[in-house]
DNA sequence: TCATGTTTGTTAGTAAAGCTTACGAACAAA
DNA sequence: TTTGTTCGTAAGCTTTACTAACAAACATGA
């Protein structure tokens, strides 16, 4: 492989591995009498595993270790995956030879033997461009280093674009996002609104007017880059997951709608049509309400969505004496509303941690309380003693280093 | 290995591997530059991977390959892996040694070049004990062959039986069923109500009056085989998995109580408290309802759970003109209250399949309807156009067959 | 009838991957 | 200075699946 490669990426000739899509999974199955792993969990093979296959896995084994840990020895990458010292030497040369991973000279802190030679994963070495599609006004864009914070920032204001020229305002704003840095590019991550499929098609996008628009392939063609696209939602619990490494999670994004992001078992949950994850318009309670865009009454969105909550708490009279106590009865019965659609949800995944993504000033208070009891009250309470709902520690920029989770997990398996 | 050990599975102290535990996955990950699989997903890379994993899980998929597609050659079993006749050859001559496989002699269909060998699975090598402690009154058990069907069943009243008392009739079960057969047991399949953790600990399951309950051990102990235990509901929907072939399902499974059990994305979905499915005390709509013995009001299993039901279809006047109205209007409440709390699940997960197991004559009628009209009038049309809601094939026997594609799973990798 | 082509399953040898064993280098502690 | 420890590497082995080649056994067509 020539430094252009990994510069540049796959040729777009080349196939871009596809975000979201199905894992291609590479299991190992106990056999009758020769249990291999004491907690395996047989399922339907895949496909077949050549030893190659094995040494890519070990080889993001390996990046993951040092992603994570951080700077450290190959012994101890050794010690912590289990390889043996000299199959991780093997491993780092190649990594290093790459440009992935750089030697830092020798450890400091003086311990008995050799010094250790300290090796970590080059965080200088590549940007990722993250864009964020779920405004509903502009486009964002950001420039992301490998340890996810934002280097520089862009945005596009959509002023209502759709179809072909909001295609065109994505590629003007990543243009400009790769023309602010001189750094390699891992790959461009997108987080979208709507329907995305495996292949970063999108399906459906109201919003933006968009049907059956293959934006991987569009953006894959024009910059030659790896390109991962997902929904909005689901790619934002791409960046709470990173963060918090609990193995099922659900996180709803309020925003202009509503949607959820679920990882379930340590894997994002993809939805049969692809759609998983799209609660805004299940209808909640058995008392009708508001009547939503989509024909029904009592869609979650017409509770929940910022637009609908915002015109509801505008209409208060702020000079009136209990302006306080009605803002906050409406923001109590759309939390309610929430608990009463999350219910179902958390308990039959017996879910322990949701995650809110949206404007703090009106999620992080009353709509939250009435959220969290709510929830306790319509779930069995042993299994949701710990359940813990919170706000998300990310903020604005959850799309944009969700986004970027995404290619770090596509193009080098770290996450 | 021994044919002992084929016979009798792995000793008591050797750790036997866990059912419904966390996916141990092999996952090949691509990388920058050099994507090996077009639709592959990176995850978070969990253990290292040697080539005895990549050769087991080959040898796993070669008998899944028989498993599904039945007799036929070496060169068909290579062409269908992908792997080489080679490599096909050498693998199944480790399956014959251990009297997984065997040769059926030539292929009587003549075709041009040298006869073929048909080898398949040996179904009459291994019978699986299914064991369903489910209903209330009586403990279930099944021996089953290697093709899932009923070769002889045994049952045992449960009197009221609770904690070690009910141990032991799960013991004497279990001793009469592996008395009636002379064939090797591949192991040993129990779905429990309540809450089993993925080392087959029933945790909780108050029926039976069993807390903290070492089911998996205590019978591995007893008997020298492989044993899986998992929840009823969860163990149920591995049934209706292996018949649909479908990777993304719910099961409801409606009795004394209200559970249900999903695969999502292939896999079985266990929950951060193991306790995923146990949708019983989600209350359901805004109009309370009747008390439940949780303490709550209008919880599902008070619409739906059959003693529940069966109480208030009694409570009908046959002789009055309209019992046959009154009985539709109650079993269409009740699938319309199954709908509310279905809604959100199928919603956020995208389901494709819901599939409803419990006594048909209840179930297969108004209340089916009503269900699928909620369901429908609550979600999103175009998410949930293709929804399917259909009763079981398995009739009684979902839990006991479960529970041997369990075993099957757990001990080939094959279902 | 007999040569030709096809398919099967096996043998022989090769490439890749990670392992074990062994060793030199570099340091701390006694 | 000696001893023990730790690190990283070299050499060789084992496992695995691959490619190449081939004999056996059959159908087909001249």
């Amino acid at each position: 492989m020539t430094e252009q490669d990994v510069e540049r990426g796959p040729e777009p000739t080349e196939p871009v591995p596809a975000p979201y899509g199905a894992a291609t999974d590479l299991l190992t199955v106990p056999f009758a009498g020769a249990p291999i792993f004491t907690r395996a969990r047989a399922l339907r093979p895949t496909g077949k595993v050549l030893p190659e296959h094995a040494r890519s896995h070990n080889r993001a084994l390996v990046l993951q270790t040092l992603y994570t840990a951080g700077a450290q020895s190959r012994a101890d990458v050794a010690r912590e995956t289990g390889l043996t010292r000299v199959t991780i030497s093997d491993l780092v040369a190649d990594l290093i030879a790459e440009g992935l991973v750089i030697e830092l000279g020798q450890r400091e802190h003086a311990r008995p033997g050799k010094p250790a030679i300290l090796i970590d994963v080059d965080r200088a070495a590549f940007h990722i461009i993250g864009v964020d599609l779920s405004e509903h006004q502009r486009f964002l864009g950001a420039v992301i280093d490998l340890d996810g914070d934002i280097v520089s920032r862009a945005e596009v204001d959509r002023a209502g674009a759709t179809g072909e020229h909001a295609i065109d305002l994505v590629i003007e704003l990543v243009r400009t996002l790769l023309g602010s840095t001189t750094t390699p590019v891992l790959g461009i991550g997108v987080g979208s609104p709507g329907v995305v499929d495996p292949l970063g098609v999108v399906r459906s996008a109201p919003n933006i007017g968009w049907t059956d628009v293959a934006l991987q392939a569009r953006l894959a063609d024009e910059f030659s880059l790896p390109v991962h696209v997902a929904n909005d939602a689901n790619v934002a619990v791409l960046a709470e997951h990173g963060a918090s490494q609990l193995d099922d999670l659900l996180l709803v994004k309020i925003g202009h709608g509503v949607g959820a992001g679920l990882i379930i078992g340590g894997r994002p949950v993809i939805g049969s049509g692809f759609a998983a994850g799209e609660i805004g318009h299940v209808v909640v309670g058995t008392d009708g309400g508001p009547r939503c865009a989509c024909g029904k009454h009592g869609c979650l969105e017409v509770w929940l969505a910022v637009p609908r909550l915002t015109a509801r708490l505008d209409a208060i009279d702020p000079d009136s004496p209990d302006a306080a106590s009605a803002r906050d009865e409406i923001l109590h019965e759309a939390g309610r509303r929430l608990g009463i659609v999350l219910a179902p949800v958390v308990g039959a995944l017996n879910l322990a941690e949701v995650v809110l993504s949206g404007p703090a000033e009106l999620l992080d208070g009353a709509l939250h309380e009435a959220t969290v009891d709510t929830l306790r009250n319509r779930t069995m309470a042993e299994h949701s003693r710990d359940l813990r709902l919170r706000m998300t520690a990310q903020a604005q920029d959850i799309v944009l280093r969700g986004a970027a989770v995404m290619v770090l997990s596509g193009q080098l398996g770290v996450a």
